[in-house]
DNA sequence: TTTTAGCACTTAACTTAATGGAGTGCTAAC
DNA sequence: GTTAGCACTCCATTAAGTTAAGTGCTAAAA
């Protein structure tokens, strides 16, 4: 466990600083101006061997400057960082874009990760609260003439599913209607991970009382069935990642930009955070693609319905503290965001 | 109107090849070794001077080979290249991917774009055939409980659409009834522009002999209307931008990728395309961003259904000949699909 | 009149050399 | 423990030189 004297933390989150906001190694002379104690160059210099000894900055070249190493970063959000009260300014763009009327929990969630995008200029990933307990409370089957019909699931927490369908022969609402009613009787009230479950083995068998050809509508179930259940991130942002990328290898970026394209490579990058801000830097973050940039990520809350995350995705040298900052003052109005737009479905 | 020799046309010729194929400037030497007939290269070089003359070629500096000029590109295209007919793996891979079952016409468009974007390696756009004679021929309110209702609109080409809706009293379906009989009454068999056009005057006035607060209302199905009246752009194979691209500008290409991103900016820069396969090279192409590419767009025709639009974006230097000879298979095949579709809705 | 060989000339791209600036580590004195 | 001084290192930039590919032009050959 590494300590740092009182000066050395000092000079610590000055290189962090500096290099953060101006992208340039930082020297000892440079630092001596700016630091509050009044020591010589020489002294900074000595103080500088003894960081880089503990591997917390290092040299990009013999006689360079310094920079702040993965553990240097580390150090300093673990012990030096202080999250910066949210600007009140960007407090209200967060309140302003969050307040107005959405049909959705997703359309909520999407906007979320353009919001945080749009105040960081980096990356950002959303995922809405996770559906494990989601029930299912509603099927509808909506015949629309002309061959086509719409299937439409709805959960206990208000999400809405649907898909349009093209079957052979046109059917009525009464054809329809014994299966609608074998799903209510069954399956209502069940979570949809359960549905999805008994959709292999049991209901096959079921419907096959209520239906002589069921294959065509278990597609169909299937299919909403599993779009309802699957999580999805949304990004927002994609474009910003050519303002802080390191990278000018037009093929590097191209498999950058394709991993934050296939959503569900995600989830594994991501990972389950736990409840408080986690920052990983560097090569802490499980995808060698990634290995250069840095990961903030959260949860946030929403009470019985879940957890949802919030991760932002930006280069090793970003203001942390800001960043913080932001997260947790998004982390709070977006849960509460969602609190208020689940309690029309509670009783 | 410029008219080459037999000998200056096939020059010319091989420089399009050659610097399609190579990427670098084309000089008298190598020219003089692949050329059918037995000339030295300070024949050809006179040649090359000659077509320099007439614009068609240049160099990129005073001692450089030479590259075709946007008008060397033109005169290529209208009166040298020959369509390649279509590999018959190409084909194949149209026809297997065109092949399988879609649910909506918008899902077989925008594989299309997908489909093309493969093929070729460049950045591929398609427009749903055109939307004018789309009629209202459905409309439905589905409550779904908690305070949500679902809104779908069916047009007369089997298009559906749909929006859900949070309101803030729960709704039973006899609730909603007169106003589905007063569309189904009212507004079903017109053209989606008119009821749009309607929707600002008479609507509102009529609906309020049904409802008492008809703006709830009108805001849903308005909603609904424009985005089934909306037409929407796919783009196909975005990063293979990075594939043709010159720039290594990261600003620039960012502005480059927000245009392709914002699809109603498409609209104006595709144009509308005739009945032929159409090819507009560089700055012909009536947008300053991409005028150092090509963009080749063609219509296709599904009977009354109306005509829709394919368009592939690839950097100058393209292998003309392939792509105009791919285009023209996708084209017909992409039509008749939509045509095998269609016919479900059609008497 | 057309074609060709020959040659002087141009330019980009690459290599090498020279120079200046920012920074470091070390030593010896404070 | 701190500091001044200094030799040293490395990057970045500029300058100069070299090579390879290609051109235009001229004068002779076909």
């Amino acid at each position: 466990m590494i300590t740092l004297t009182e000066r050395q933390s000092l000079i610590l989150k000055a290189i962090v600083r500096d290099y953060t906001e101006g992208g340039n190694p930082v020297g000892s002379k440079s630092l001596v101006q700016e630091l509050p104690m009044k020591v010589s160059s020489a002294t900074i210099r000595n103080e500088m061997a003894r960081l880089e000894d503990l591997g917390l900055i290092v040299k990009t070249h013999l006689s360079s400057g310094r920079i702040p190493s993965i553990k240097g970063y580390r150090y300093y959000v673990d012990h030096i960082l202080k999250p910066e009260k949210v600007d009140s300014k960007d407090l209200k763009v967060i309140q302003h874009s969050l307040g107005g009327e959405f049909h959705k929990i997703d359309e909520i969630v999407a906007q979320s990760a353009d919001i945080l995008s749009q105040l960081t200029s980096y990356t950002t990933f959303t995922l809405r609260p996770e559906l494990k307990d989601s029930r299912l409370s509603g099927f509808r089957l909506v015949p629309l003439g002309n061959h086509q019909v719409m299937a439409i699931l709805v959960t206990n927490n208000g999400d809405v599913e649907n898909q349009t369908f093209t079957i052979p022969n046109d059917l009525t609402g009464d054809e329809l209607e014994p299966v609608v009613r074998f799903i209510d009787d069954q399956l209502i009230g069940l979570p949809l991970q359960d549905v999805l479950a008994k959709l292999q083995h049991e209901i096959p068998f079921q419907l096959a009382h209520y239906l002589q050809d069921p294959d065509g509508f278990l597609d169909i179930f299937g299919s909403v069935l599993s779009k309802a259940a699957s999580e999805r991130f949304y990004v927002g942002g994609k474009l910003n990642m050519f303002n802080y990328t390191t990278k000018s290898d037009p093929k590097e970026m191209q498999s950058l930009y394709s991993l934050l394209d296939q959503t569900d490579n995600l989830a594994s990058v991501i990972g389950s955070p736990g409840q408080h801000i986690q920052v990983r830097i560097g090569n802490e973050i499980t995808n060698d693609l990634l290995k250069d940039y840095s990961l903030i990520t959260a949860t946030y809350d929403v009470d019985q319905h879940g957890q949802g995350i919030i991760a932002l995705l930006g280069p090793t040298a970003m203001p942390y503290s800001r960043m913080i900052g932001l997260m947790g003052a998004f982390q709070r109005e977006l849960a509460r965001k969602l609190l208020d737009y689940y309690r029309y479905f509670d009783e």
